[in-house]
DNA sequence: TCTGATAATGAGAAAGATTATCATTTGCAA
DNA sequence: TTGCAAATGATAATCTTTCTCATTATCAGA
């Protein structure tokens, strides 16, 4: 266990300020996903929780995800492989789009204004305006070029 | 049925060309498939399949798509929804992209240049080729501006 | 602080998509 | 035409996610 009854995660304010019940379970998960930087599944989340309270389920887990992205906490993301990714929705970091290694899986954020401005460009030409951009990329890394001779 | 004994569909032809063997299965799937113009899950090829040939299974449906993807004859796509959709990986037609339209789930292709740049060069200057590309955008029907009076 | 209504939880069943298994059938090269 | 490797059909198994329902916890109000 880290970092027991320790002040409210940034999370767990977010879900008392919208309302929500706030058990020791979302309590919990809160705390390990303010305390993440990377986008763990569902399983991974599990683990990571159970290190701070053993006595949550994995059903909390899969419900508490689904409460939080309902309710603009979390942002799903979807890089294949058949599960789904979390991150925080975080208002400071802004929108940014997912570039995976090929080789390796790792992952790795970009901004970009310009895709931004493109995007919506191109949404409103045809009639609609944007609502949800999911995109990623895989790429592969460039083998470094080498100084002939 | 429709469409028995005739000539082979281009995706036949592909098929044998990859040096696929080509079973009667593989050939009604391969029809269906160039017949589509949309974006059909397996359970929507199986259907479109059993018109043609009913002692077909929806086990090598799956097995055939899979092979097809993996031989660069099919495209997967994931639109949201839990399963995978399929269209032909048609050389000419080109990359494109994906419009859903929130509200009724109408999925409208486009192609733009600029995007297709912008992306490369983004992952280029991240030290990366560019290997896939998945993005779809969800959009809402722009009310259409009244003539105010 | 105590109580009760209400909502959340845990454990496991169920659902839904996809893949694996295995006995049988089929394509196709010789 | 034959033989064999590969494909198929039927169905079981797998994997992720949701649902069910009995039990427990939260929190507003007394
Ligand atoms: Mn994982
Ligand atoms: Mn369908
Ligand atoms: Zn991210
Ligand atoms: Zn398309």
């Amino acid at each position: 266990m880290k970092e027991p009854n320790s002040p409210d995660s940034p999370l767990a304010d977010l879900c008392r300020q919208r309302g929500l019940k706030l058990t020791g379970q979302r309590r919990t998960i809160a705390f390990v996903l303010s305390d993440s930087d990377d986008h763990p599944d569902v399983e991974e989340l599990y683990r990571r929780a159970v290190e701070v309270d053993p006595r949550i389920s994995i059903a909390t887990v899969y419900r508490t995800v689904r409460l939080f992205e309902e309710n603009g906490i979390l942002q799903r993301r979807d890089f294949g492989g058949g599960r789904a990714r979390y991150e925080v929705a975080d208002g400071d970091h802004g929108d940014h789009y997912h570039l995976i290694d090929a080789d390796t899986g790792k992952v790795i954020e970009f901004e970009n204004a310009e895709l931004d401005a493109l995007l919506d460009g191109i949404v409103r030409q045809m009639g609609y305006d944007l609502v949800t951009t999911r995109l990623s990329v895989v790429g592969r890394r460039k083998a470094k070029p080498r100084s002939r001779g």
